[in-house]
DNA sequence: ACGGAAGCGATACAGTCGTATCGGAACAAG
DNA sequence: CTTGTTCCGATACGACTGTATCGCTTCCGT
């Protein structure tokens, strides 16, 4: 058996690398011949690791969901003694990319949503994460809920459709603003502001109190 | 004087023709030849329109924005003895392009959307659009805040910086639950669903009744 | 040590892109 | 009718693009 080389760290750089494209120039700007100079690999390399370009940018969507969500799961395992209504507001956070040292994540994002609204191929790994995360927000809804007054709220709103469609309002919102402070028509910090507002009334409707200062 | 075209109207049908395609391809995805064949004119009569790409595609964003915001205008203005919060209901449903045979416009938007987050001067028609629609929903929230019990709500409400803010969570929802259709995350029932029950709860706070059955 | 499979990077190839150019057709004014 | 200006569409051009190919090197297994 002849040479072996680490195919999976190869890729994943070269992921890394058509995300800085792709932030700069969008997602079908990129080219192959760019990415391999920002990889600092041959484009030969490049061709080796994915047959085709689009099973390149296939990957890297992957590649960029699987880091967002796992940045959010991280977050919200940051001490499991805090309740379910912070953790919710610090997951939110994270997936409205707000911060701007993630302004880069967000373009990726919002650029390889449009491409998979033409491109059935790249749609699936996109659902696949904003299916996740909607699992989780509704799964960190109905906890806060429960844990309400004497877990009052939780018969109304025990992981009925309520809680999904909650879930679904919470993600729908962070990805539209996410958008709005891209091309700026707001900015991060209003952003923040309609955010909290809204899981604020959140809270309310829960009977929940919301998030303490605790952590 | 030597011959005189209509250049106006040539503009706006190399428009419709930049849409048709971009909606097909995404809008980085659209040649300069691929436009001319589908407005059924000749390249050189795209050039002499446009003297630049960049400059067809920033007639196309502004050519579909005001398309938007005038379709949202005209639906609330159908009827002016329809209660505010029925004309934000019909605003935002118009807004969502969550009906089918709007598909193809939402597919562009988010295809520009895209584009102005990595292209400052795509940005500036987006940004006017989202400002107006901004100003229509504000406008209509303080009206329908104004109308409730004996317009009892109004002092808390009217025009404060809550309007704004009740006015960009709409605006913000919309684009998302649209984005989310068109990957097929979500069906544009669910969206529907998502969308009525966030107006729901804006007039519970507003402490009006909703629309009622009238039109 | 040596054969051969796997990896390497340069180059070739066929397209497509946006843009520039150009000779002629069309048409108003004189 | 002639002149002058504007429009027309075809073609040219150079710069990319994604992909295929091809010697050459590298290194594992026997």
């Amino acid at each position: 058996m002849p040479k072996q080389v680490d195919y999976g760290s190869r890729r994943r750089r070269i992921a890394e690398a058509v995300c800085v494209l792709a932030d700069e120039q969008g997602p079908e700007g990129v080219s192959m011949r760019d990415v391999a100079a920002r990889a600092q690999v041959s484009l030969g390399a490049v061709q080796r690791c994915f047959r085709t370009k689009e099973e390149m940018l296939l990957f890297a969507v992957e590649h960029v969901g699987e880091r967002v969500t796992e940045r959010v799961r991280a977050r919200i395992a940051t001490g499991p003694a805090q309740s379910a209504a912070t953790a919710l507001g610090h997951a939110t956070d994270e997936v409205a990319l707000l911060r701007e040292e993630h302004r880069a994540e967000a373009r990726i994002w919002l650029a390889f949503l449009a491409q998979a609204a033409v491109s059935a191929s790249l749609a699936e790994p996109l659902r696949n994460s904003y299916a996740a995360l909607q699992d989780l927000f509704t799964r960190l809804i109905t906890e806060a809920a429960a844990s309400g007054p004497g877990g009052g709220a939780a018969d109304a709103f025990a992981d009925g459709p309520d809680a999904v469609r909650e879930a679904r309002t919470l993600l729908a919102l962070t990805d539209g603003l996410t958008g709005h402070v891209l091309i700026g028509h707001l900015t991060a910090k209003e952003a923040e502001g309609v955010l909290h507002a809204h899981l604020a009334g959140l809270w309310a409707r829960l009977g929940v109190t919301g998030p303490q200062a605790e952590g």
